[in-house]
DNA sequence: ACAATTTGGTTGACGTGTCAACCATTCTTT
DNA sequence: AAAGAATGGTTGACACGTCAACCAAATTGT
């Protein structure tokens, strides 16, 4: 039998270099985690777990400060807070003073659930970063900025 | 107006901390970058591109050892194959002395097309790393490292 | 006050990702 | 040599992401 290596040998070097591919595969390993985790705890989504987090964080908020907050798509968040709505876990009432925004909260069944989830999730939390020290935690946070920064840019062929 | 902000006021403490929040946010932009550059510059996803790349790499490759690399579902590999078949961009014969295994190259017109590509994406990954020192470089595939090896671990609930 | 623009949100169509079932082939074990 | 397990690859069903069109309400400009 073969010594396991993580990747097969004849690839590694060469893309291990590439900075955005890594990323991606550490994000879709990551991802994977975290729904299997939430399938196992929860009948939510990755993408319905992030939203409740975040009302949560905010106490009340609207659609669209979801959607700027996270740049996920707007027609996504539209159809999650329907199905969270219809799951009982948020509220959703029209704002007063406006006719078209609504009013996101969670219900009392969606603080309870985000409750059970956060403990969780954090423990995962800290088990990813166990290893890193507070410093080395900043720095990986200042590159994700740079990374951000620099992924606006959309032409390269000059 | 209102002076901007790369994320509403509200949110931005609470969940700059959630490491997988922010990068599962930086690699959704990169890859909308990257669909955009394959978009405008030739008819390739990124998923295709990513498996062209491979391809090139080892001049030589099947189906399997992609899976094994990249972590791109199977299922995904086999159709992804078969459309840069179709497009012409890659050969798939029979390995010989084997009767499943398909030996994976690229055509003359996938290697055309890698050149050119390559050449955009080279520049985008100099882009992106322009800010980085070769030890923050360093230090930031490390940290992947620690956060791939932590995205094993299933069970946080105990 | 009106038109033009922007904003908040919904919807439909479509592409991509993911999971599991499946088949044929090859390897391992006995 | 046969049974069983593992491997390489395909397929179908379905969830999720993405884009663009769209509508109604709100804001801005004149």
């Amino acid at each position: 039998m073969q010594s396991q290596t993580p990747e097969s040998d004849r690839f590694a070097s060469e893309f291990r270099a590439i900075i955005t591919y890594r990323l991606a595969k550490t994000t879709n390993l990551l991802n994977a985690q975290a729904a299997h985790v939430l399938r196992k705890n929860s009948n939510l989504s990755l993408t319905e777990w992030r939203v409740i987090s975040l009302i949560n964080a905010v106490d009340e908020t609207t659609a669209s400060e979801i959607v700027k907050t996270t740049f996920i798509d707007k027609g996504q968040i539209s159809r999650t807070v329907r199905s969270l709505a219809k799951k009982g876990l948020l509220l959703a009432k029209q704002r007063k003073g406006s006719r078209r925004q609504m009013e996101l909260r969670l219900s009392t069944d969606g603080k309870a659930l985000y409750r059970r989830i956060v403990a969780i999730m954090t423990n995962r939390q800290r088990h990813l970063t166990r290893e890193f020290t507070s410093e080395e935690l900043a720095a990986f946070h200042s590159a994700l900025d740079k990374l951000e920064r620099a992924s606006k840019m959309r032409d390269f062929d000059e």
